[in-house]
DNA sequence: CGTCTGACGCACG
DNA sequence: GCGTGCGCCAGAC
């Protein structure tokens, strides 16, 4: 059967599909509500994998802990990124996330 | 099995 | 406040 929750990386997509739209996420959180909170790199690293990932998945909902866009440059383009953020109502500026903290969500709260 | 890498996070200077 | 270095876990070679 597809232990789907069984592999890290598939916890992973499974957090980040669930951001709500308009909100947004750190990687540390995501790394804390799998289970490794100390794995953030793990969350970015799946991330990279994303693109081969079914469905897509919402990355561009997932930041660092300041709120910037760290991985904007692995959507193919520097603008990609911000722009999905901007039609979701998420206000960038300078590559990073205005009002972060507001629009922030806790995957352990909502999960 | 050993080594390097990776879209981070934190400590230190 | 900013730059640099180390550590964390997991996977690829």
């Amino acid at each position: 059967m597809m232990k789907t929750d069984e592999n890290f990386f598939n916890k992973v997509y499974e957090v980040v599909r669930q951001i709500p739209k308009g909100r947004v996420t750190t990687y540390g959180a995501i790394a804390k509500s799998i289970g490794s909170p100390q794995a953030s790199r793990m969350v970015g690293w799946a991330m990279n994998n994303s693109h081969s990932v079914k469905p897509w998945v919402p990355a561009h909902r997932v930041v660092n802990r300041n709120g910037i866009l760290t991985g904007k440059h692995h959507f193919g383009g520097s603008t990609i990124m911000q722009n999905l953020l901007e039609s979701e109502g998420i206000k960038v500026e300078n590559d990073k996330i205005l009002d972060f903290k507001e629009i922030f969500w806790n995957p352990k709260v909502d999960l």
